[in-house]
DNA sequence: CTGTTAGCGCTTTCAG
DNA sequence: CTGAAAGCGCTAACAG
């Protein structure tokens, strides 16, 4: 493989003209360059990056932290915040949390040490402390899904309390007063905000959360069969259920299904990520949608803008959910 | 940043040495170690793993190309792949490619820039003569979904022929005469593997392909929504269905059901690749089961072996696929 | 077991 | 506009 030397040796010119013709920074005249390129052809070379990125002391890479690499949610967001940075001609190293404190530290720990010109970070397990003093003492960093009040510029993230506020509310308004709820794990943060969200339409119409028509699921499709196992068995009555995420409510379906109940005769269901399989559940299921591609888009482009130094970006850092009709949800009788 | 030679000097030895405690090469003195490792403490000091890579010629680093980075597919392969490399300390590098041949190029161009020590390729526009002199004059290769007879040993893929066939079969088995087949693109080589095998399942069993019950798709819900129209359409009747994928096999059901009619009842359907949803769908899905994290897994190794050396591995190239027998089909009446 | 000495391939002042 | 020269932080012979 041909070095930058040898380059500049076929052209007669000195190493730094030729990584000058390669950056293009500075002035270069036409012929030098022209001569230059011409070398670079017949060599066939390619600018070893690694090296590049010792000299100037950049990786052009930005780390990326997700809690799940599979699932219908992660990728999505992935693919556009692979396709923003790519296009920029850097590239993303991509790490798996597990949304568990101790693998997150670690995968920092990795990253940090692949010297990223950035770092992109959904987590759940560390706390903001932590998150706010190692950034600043570190290079750039985004968090996605998370609001700390310190680094709201830093920020990408959803109205989760107004999602679950309009998902409940979207239920009372067809006349549902006996409501149920799955939710995601609590101590997910965007779990109890959905939460909140539910309560505060519940306190609009008078009501309260009922605690046994309440429960507490993994955001795994499992946790939505138990869940729906569990209210059953309460033996309290209701007439739609709210859950904390889209695979629950798959999975709460299935279970009421199997029961024998039918979606919306029995109850009415509604989910949360509007995730692409929604639309393939029978009755399709509503849902309340993250605009999650924008938000991943979002966090590449504050890195530009934070590590590279890019300008005139429309950056938001705050996203509004939306809701989502479908047949699984109708009006009480 | 502490560099080495900021910890060399402060335990009173050369460079040298500190880069020995850190790659554990060659014997160092108890005593010495522990200096270093003191003074590397004490400075809070990371290796710069840029310029180890330069140094070294390696930079730790696997590239992977895959068509895309969403949907329920290729995040389940890249988790299992990502956990094998992880593992051993390198990270990986994702790029999207898209199924289109100069995105795959282009994506291998980057890759190969990155000076990657070994790529990961799941292709589908490129040919195999490209990747056959590709992979001779580069970092080792290994192709996913793909078997290049000459570099069998670099592949990891799956018996679609075998998959189509066990499909078809089993809906043969159910006493099924009459079978649709809604494809994937079939310039795509597993879409016509599949359709191989299902050819040849219908051969067993006396019949031909009807090519009025046939219907190129995609591999996405939209087109197995066309389809099905398509085949409505045609008039010809049909008592089962078998698709190239889940995706279409979700939009196919879909679009029968919005026209009335019910599954099993007045035709059984059939997937393919048992992605997670099929279970949330109603009724539940057959489909032929891909091992597809062992896959991702077993390409991890491949690149452990050829180029990090590692031995020992156990390492399977080629997997069968398994029928997931449930509720979209039953036997014939 | 430890130190010395060259680089790895490129960027980046600083002169000219 | 172009060249010379000094590193970036680390590894890897080669001596000792």
């Amino acid at each position: 493989m041909a070095t930058i030397y040898e380059v500049s040796e076929l052209a007669g010119v000195s190493l730094a003209t030729v990584s000058r013709v390669m950056n293009d920074s500075s002035k270069v005249s036409p012929k030098t360059r022209e001569k230059v390129e011409a070398a670079m052809k017949e060599l066939g070379y390619r600018p070893n990056l690694i090296a590049q990125s010792l000299a100037s002391n950049r990786s052009n890479s930005v780390g990326v932290l997700v809690p799940e690499l599979h699932g219908p949610f992660f990728g999505a967001m992935l693919s556009a915040l692979e396709d923003e940075i790519r296009a920029s001609g850097r590239h993303i190293i991509i790490t798996a949390g597990h949304s568990d404190e101790t693998k997150e530290r670690e995968s920092i720990e990795f990253l940090s040490k692949r010297r990223c010109d950035a770092l992109i970070l959904y987590v759940y397990g560390v706390p903001d402390d932590f998150l706010v003093e190692f950034s600043e003492s570190s290079v750039p960093v985004v968090f996605l899904n998370r609001l700390i009040p310190k680094k709201a510029n830093q920020c990408i993230s959803l109205d989760n309390e107004l999602g679950g506020y309009m998902a409940t509310k979207s239920l009372l308004e067809l006349g549902h007063r006996e409501l149920a709820y799955i939710s995601g794990p609590l101590w997910k943060r965007d779990s109890t905000k959905r939460l909140m969200g539910h309560k505060r339409a519940l306190g609009e119409f008078g009501l309260g959360l009922n605690e046994q028509l309440m429960f507490e699921g993994t955001y795994e499709e499992s946790s939505g069969r138990r869940g729906m196992k569990h209210l059953l068995a309460s033996g309290v009555p209701f007439s739609a259920l709210i859950c904390g995420n889209d695979e629950m409510a798959a999975g709460a379906m299935g279970a009421a299904r199997d029961r024998g109940l039918t979606i919306p005769g029995d109850f009415s269901v509604i989910g949360f990520d509007n995730v692409p399989f929604t639309r393939y559940l029978y009755p399709e299921l509503s849902s309340i949608d993250c605009p999650i591609e924008e938000m991943g888009r979002m966090a590449a482009r504050c890195v530009l803008r934070d590590a590279y130094g890019r300008e005139g970006l429309e950056i938001k850092n705050r996203f509004e959910p939306t809701l989502v009709r479908r047949a699984s949800i109708s009006s009480i009788q």
